[in-house]
DNA sequence: TGGGATGTTGACGTTTACGTAAACGTCATA
DNA sequence: TATGACGTTTACGTAAACGTCAACATCCCA
């Protein structure tokens, strides 16, 4: 009933090989099913698709795998107990505080790089104006920004 | 006059091995001067902080070594000419482009975090609170959560 | 002047996250 | 039934980013 994938059927749709996927299983990341003759054949359901989801997002934000599954794994864990609440709100809340100074770090990149394309367009406009009119028009040769944060 | 740093400076400061400030230089990325006797000593400009600042950085953002130096590099490499400009503002473009969208990965799965925090926190006072008044309450076993994007 | 503290250069070791190749099983279909 | 296409296990290889010695040089200062 419920949809299940192959193992190429995820590798196409989030672009990874098929030995990735492999060794996200070695990891304990995802648990796919057995099937066929022999059950040798592996098959995957929308939990394994949604595990192998949050896997990539958080290695897109520079996760380990194990890290990865720490946290994936936090939220597949009974939390019948008042001690296990607290220990995965714990384990959220170490996250979360990560992800803020990540996100501290991004908005500075951010806002650097977008005021230097302002400055380097301004000089690039400015160069073009002066093709003309004037003869040849000296441009800046900046070094590392002192902005840095 | 202007401040200089040994290695174990800016090791102290941002906390990492000398090894690793080694690495660096093997990788282009600091060129520290020599000095003393037999210029064996390495001694770091306010530039190389700052370059080593911006390589942390962006590795923090889950950038190569190479790709760090290679935006860094950008920085400080000459522009003068129209191409060289525009080439500078490619490379600018294409790195704006990444964090962008790394910054829609890390504010959803802020926003799955404290979604999840709240109810957590929720379901952790409904048990507190019957703590007395009822019996006992059974408490949720939420699996991963579908609204994993 | 001597002895820690600090620095330097190799060079090999380690972990993470897969790549790659061999050698074989299985499944749809022509 | 045979012939691709796809899947499986096993195992060795690799690139990145350092860690960890060893063995020696320098520097500071009591």
């Amino acid at each position: 009933m419920s949809a299940t994938y192959t193992i190429s059927d995820l590798a196409k749709e989030f672009d990874l090989t098929t030995r990735a996927m492999r060794f996200y299983e070695d990891m304990g990341l995802l648990q796919p099913q057995r099937e066929g003759t022999s059950g040798r054949h592996r098959v995957y359901t929308a939990r394994d698709r949604i595990r192998l989801k949050l896997t990539l997002r958080a290695k897109r934000l520079g996760l380990s795998l194990v890290e990865a599954k720490e946290i994936i794994d936090s939220y597949d864990t009974p939390r019948d107990t008042a001690p296990q609440m607290r220990k995965f709100l714990k384990v959220l809340a170490d996250h979360r505080v990560k992800l803020e100074s990540q996100l501290l770090d991004l908005q500075a990149n951010l806002a650097e790089i977008r005021t230097h394309e302002k400055e380097a367009q301004l000089l690039l406009d400015k160069a073009k104006k002066s093709e003309k009119p004037g003869k040849k028009s000296a441009t800046a040769r900046k070094s590392v920004p002192a902005t840095a944060a």
